[in-house]
DNA sequence: AAAATAGTGGACAATATGCTCAGGAAAAGC
DNA sequence: GCTTTTCCTGAGCATATTGTCCACTATTTT
């Protein structure tokens, strides 16, 4: 879908100040008011802004390590029914099926590597689960972002 | 860190209508005010809680193509200049360093196959990159979340 | 038992919201 | 080139929300 740059500098308003508001949104932007409600109610209809949800630190829980578990799957199980045991367990942060020699990947968090085990401990025993493959994310130089791709989307 | 139910609940209220606002939480919750407000206060200055920007959906942007690439790093060049290049590129969500055979995962997102194969192109022509590696996700059953790890954090 | 901590409910002014409207500017269609 | 549609503006109004106080009451901690 289209958007323009109006549209872009209100997002990347938002993403710096979320708390700010429409009105100061308005004055931030030198539009008016409704402008700005109209935008955003047609960001929000078009799909493009999906909420504004509290965005969590699971590493402020403790949940400071954070890995991604490859999957195989036994052919007969489809990946539904291994999907819906997956979203079960807490620290299944995401699950995507994917492409390529495995079938599945997750993101998981854990409190230690000693915890990490024992999330994976569980995935592993989801039925369907042949073997899994893990590796741990060491640091994470470009946190999960999506202002640039909004800024190269324009027009 | 501690977080308990009224915490717990005040999160997961948030999640479902993020655009309430205290006075509205804290007549569903059935407390005060000032206590929605201290507690908000609180889980932020904790870092629980990052933000309350807009959640972009980049396949409502055309970026309905979302890979995740594995890097291999030449010895000689540590990760952050290669971290820095791929900040750059837009397409690239997030990084990652990891453990294992390979030495990064990028999560990307592209308009098309074709388009991904662009990406990738960028991404191997980054200084230092010497081999990468790509799976396609096919489907995501679990999206990304975080309430079922707040609620399993209660406590 | 005393002290610190957290929640309550109420007040107040200042601010923001939802909604509506008429007029002007820009873009699209013919 | 002209007309229609779409988008933006600036304003108004009633209502709702916010930030900030306060005194009082649990509930823990020490």
């Amino acid at each position: 879908m289209t958007v323009d740059q109006l549209d872009v500098r209100l997002v990347a308003l938002l993403e710096e100040e979320p708390r700010i508001g429409v009105l100061e949104c308005s004055r931030r932007l030198n539009v008016a008011r409704g402008t700005v409600q109209a935008r955003l109610d047609r960001l929000a209809a078009r799909g493009v802004i999906i909420g504004y949800g509290p965005q969590i630190d699971p590493a402020a829980l403790g949940f400071d390590v954070t890995a991604f578990v490859t999957l195989q799957i036994r052919q007969v199980s489809g990946h539904d029914p291994v999907a819906d045991r997956l979203a079960l367990i807490p620290e299944v942060l995401e699950v995507h099926t994917i492409t390529g020699g495995h079938d599945m990947l997750c993101r998981v968090v854990a409190r230690s590597n000693a915890d990490l085990q024992r999330v994976i401990d569980q995935i592993v025993d989801v039925h369907g689960v042949v073997r899994t493959e893990s590796v741990i994310a060491l640091d994470t130089p470009v946190p999960y972002r999506t202002l640039p791709l909004v800024k190269a989307a324009q027009r």
